[in-house]
RNA sequence: GGGGGAAUUCCAGAGUGGUCAAAUGGACCAGACUGUAAAUCUGGCGGCUCAGCCUUCGCAGGUUCGAAUCCUGCUUCCCCCA
């Protein structure tokens, strides 16, 4: 019989990070009585493959099933290759787009190598939600969605929203929760996973679980996690976010643009310090909290020596503005040059620092133009500037190029 | 099927015959300050052989000395009625 940590130690890991918990009150009875029969809680997390980088904002639920998993409880991942040809309505004000199903597996694929980073696949059950609805009969899909009212799926925010907004709706995507819903029946899920939007799915799951006569799974949200611009959600079309196959130092220099009303929140969701600590570190410098914050995110998936060696470096090339190590070089043609120099500005736009001429007389004209490892400022767009290969071209503070000359 | 409206420079959004490369805000770029956080300030933000010139306001034509602004056709999008 597998033994679990007592009831109250699990309860403080499984606690932090989570915005709400429905209902909350099941909780602790359903870990109690795993508890004394020896039986692992079945953690269910569902994702859509539909083509993710994972970034800092999806591990926030992976994080948790992986503190599920260290607690000895059974993590069931599904895989939603076949929601994802209907497309997640969720915290949508539109339609979303719909994928083929080679683009669906191809996409499957890779997900489940970047969450692998994060959750123990080697103790996980991973399900595919094709593997039950593919082979469901029209009848067992009205018999499913007689389940369901029109009213009940207007109390969802997202639909309610594009509803009075008049803005399309269409059934398919009506479709969405119950599927998400009878995941859970499939699987007999004890606790969803997700984010605060799944509100709606997750208590239908619970009507769906009860009408199956199983015991009802417990939903589980955590906040949503904002960006780097500290306002809007992490995610990728915004660009304000982290990727978790990113180099130690990129993560690093993006963790040091945070603004610091959001540490408190990282630490919480993306690193397994205790709290006490983490205020301590908010009581002192932020620029010291944010460093052991990014050290932390950064050790957890590259090492602890790479994350020091991040900061660092950070320390060097950003704080103390030392020339960078990694200086990406740009290749002139020697036929470009007159009298083996150049004017300032086509130099730019050669280096490929500028897009246009006047993009690049602009920067000189403003004193973002250097020239060399002591950055002396270009004075004007003609100077002539004689060219050599090593010769070190900035554009502003942080673009910076080392000029090859080539043949 | 019928009726109405809209298309502007990255986004939002002004502009209804010359003073428009086009207000304003956001994004972005550069500079100052700083903990490359926030906030703030300054300048910039179509292109070029740059005190000038060239190309832009859905597309194609037309009217005019002159059009983003007026007319015609086309395309796309939205809304309303049924």
């Amino acid at each position: 019989m597998p033994q679990f940590p007592p009831v109250a130690d699990q309860l403080a890991l499984i606690r932090r990070g989570v915005e709400k918990i429905v209902p909350e009150n099941e909780l602790v009875p359903r870990l109690e009585q795993s508890y004394k029969t020896g039986t692992p809680l079945r953690i269910k997390y569902g994702i859509d493959p539909t083509g993710i980088d994972v970034h800092l904002g999806h591990t926030v639920p992976l994080r948790k099933i992986r503190q599920f998993q260290e607690l000895g409880h059974q993590a069931v991942i599904i895989i939603g290759n076949y929601t994802a040809l209907v497309g997640d309505p969720s915290g949508r004000d539109q339609t979303r787009a719909r994928l083929t199903q080679a683009q669906v597996e191809e996409n499957a694929k890779d997900y489940l190598k970047q969450v692998g980073k994060v959750v123990d696949l080697s103790r996980a059950e991973v399900v595919r939600n094709g593997d039950w609805f593919s082979s469901m009969s029209f009848l067992d899909i009205l018999e499913l969605c007689s389940k369901v009212t029109v009213a009940q799926l207007l109390t969802r925010e997202d639909f309610a929203k594009r509803y009075a907004a008049e803005q399309a709706i269409f059934l398919h995507e009506c479709l969405y929760p119950i599927m998400q819903a009878w995941d859970s029946v499939k699987i007999r899920a004890d606790i969803e996973l997700g984010g605060t939007e799944q509100l709606y799915s997750f208590m239908l799951a619970r009507d769906l679980q009860r009408e199956q006569g199983q015991p009802q799974q417990i939903g589980m949200m955590s906040p949503i996690l904002v960006g780097l611009d500290g306002v809007r959600r992490m995610g990728k079309s915004l660009g304000n976010y982290i990727g978790i196959n990113e180099t130690p130092y990129d993560m690093m220099k993006k963790f040091m643009q945070i603004p610091d009303a959001v540490m408190r929140m990282y630490f919480e969701l993306l690193t397994n310090r205790p709290l006490e600590e983490v205020n301590h570190l908010l009581a002192g410098h932020p620029k010291d909290a944010k460093i052991a914050l990014a050290k932390d995110v950064i050790g957890e998936y590259h090492s602890a020596t790479e994350a020091t060696e991040a900061a660092d470096r950070w320390q060097r090339e950003i704080s103390e503005k030392q020339t960078p190590e990694d200086i990406a070089s740009a290749s002139i043609a020697r036929s470009e040059l007159v009298n083996g120099a150049l004017p300032a500005a086509r130099l730019m736009v050669a280096a490929g620092l500028c897009a246009t001429t006047s993009e690049a007389r602009r920067t000189i004209a403003q004193g973002g133009a250097c020239l060399g490892p002591n950055k002396d400022r270009i004075a004007a767009h003609d100077t002539q500037v004689t060219v050599e290969t090593g010769l070190l071209l900035w554009a502003g503070k942080k673009r910076v190029v080392r000029i090859e000359l080539a043949d």
